[in-house]
DNA sequence: CGCTGCCTCGCTATTTATGGGGAGTTTTAA
DNA sequence: TTAAAACTCCCCATAAATAGCGAGGCAGCG
């Protein structure tokens, strides 16, 4: 078992192109025979970046349909920290009934899997495995492997961002203490006049460190510099 | 070596206190022969829940001296994602060297490794193993075990959410689909007219719509509910 | 020594957001 | 089926944010 873990992830540690990781996700998918191996991130400005063995025709289904903003498999992990198992995701709603047996009709196995990560600078991605399977296979296939898939996903992010350079530098401006601080506060849900007190400031000043922001973030307005700061993971409510 | 990480896993999976959480720290310091185990959580405000075995003294003078602030391995670790080995970090700033030294007179080894793990919300936890050893020795225990901390880093931190519920206690309301697009519009950047022509509705819809999640999320204006939005995961700009 | 960036404060005018009312239709769920 | 929720539209007055013009002091760096 450890000897074909490390087989693969030497595998990932060879990858020196965006190709090769497509290969890589391949070779698991054939190994742990599934239907599909899958990553992708989802980043802050909303670019995407996705490998794996999706029939082309889901992934424009997909896109198309913007499943995205309702895909359980998506919010679910969003909002938790450890893996899980599609079945246990609500699938209650309307349209994410509709999306799953969309799903099926595009080929995909009605088992699935999906490891969270995330990193800095608020990158979010996924990693998923999906089966053909009986609950009662998958839950086994998942006890068995649920370790080395969780370091096949960390490590298969880490090549990825290697690729991708994601936000290694510069591309996350640097605000300074003060315009970290008002942006923070504004966060946390304060006006200018609450947030200038709390800094012991005058409005004014404030003012000026917002527009900093704003203008070092790209932002159109406040809430727009607030949600790339939260996003770029630079402040913490 | 994999039953000994199942031994740790089993015994941090019957861990049902806070108490226990310590106790296991201590156990796995024990079965690594380090010096110091630490699992500690940070966000915007200061440590939240921090547990592991440096002493007392070296936990109030890191806290009363605020080394959170310029911590290098804090720094570090929030901008990358993989673990990493202290030397290889940035101590080149004065008051890094200072903490250094203050911590090698805490009793702290000159060894560190230190993964960083994030989770929903922003969550920012950092698992640390510090001990006395030779470059040459630490480079080849962090080589044999950097897997399996890699695993018990991650599990101690789902254990350690279960306790302090991070935000996952359900608490999240759901805002109806009109709802959701307002906010993602909004935290895209968009002002209320061009949000409301993206959404093919009046401006004064859209405002009902931002206001019914202002108070759907408690928030007490527009870019409190978007951060708020934002952090408990329910949009993604 | 000058440069750059950060921190601090002031003014006026315009644009935008908010808070308080209503009132219909459609869709979803019990 | 029926009730609840969601979706859509409107007015008015006030509060708040934005855009533009300023200014000076302080620290670090080449």
């Amino acid at each position: 078992m450890t000897n074909r873990l490390e087989d693969l992830l030497s595998t990932l540690q060879a990858a020196g192109t965006l190709e090769d990781l497509q290969a890589v996700l391949e070779s698991l998918r054939d190994h742990y025979k599934v239907e599909h191996t899958v990553y992708h991130w989802v980043n802050s400005v909303g670019e995407r970046y996705g490998a794996g063995t999706y029939s082309a025709e889901w992934v424009d289904r997909y896109l198309e349909k913007e499943y995205l903003r309702m895909d359980p498999v998506i919010f679910g992990c969003f909002q938790r920290f450890t893996p899980v198992s599609w079945k246990e995701l609500d699938w209650s709603s309307k349209p994410a009934r509709e999306m799953w047996q969309d799903a099926l009709d595009h080929g995909l196995g009605n088992q699935g899997y999906t490891i969270p990560i995330r990193g800095p600078n608020g990158q979010f991605a996924l990693f998923t495995l999906n089966a053909s399977l009986s609950d009662e296979e998958w839950a086994q296939f998942i006890d068995d492997n649920a370790r080395d898939l969780m370091i096949l996903g960390h490590e298969f992010n880490k090549k990825a961002l290697e690729f991708e350079q994601w936000g290694e530098d510069g591309s996350v401006p640097a605000l300074s203490p003060r315009e970290l601080a008002s942006m923070s506060c504004l966060a946390r849900g304060m006006s200018r006049a609450q947030a200038a007190a709390e800094l012991n400031i005058s409005e004014h000043t404030l003012r000026v460190y917002i527009e900093s922001s704003r203008h070092k973030l790209g932002a159109m307005n406040t809430t727009h510099a607030v949600a790339r700061a939260l996003s770029a993971g630079i402040i913490i409510i």
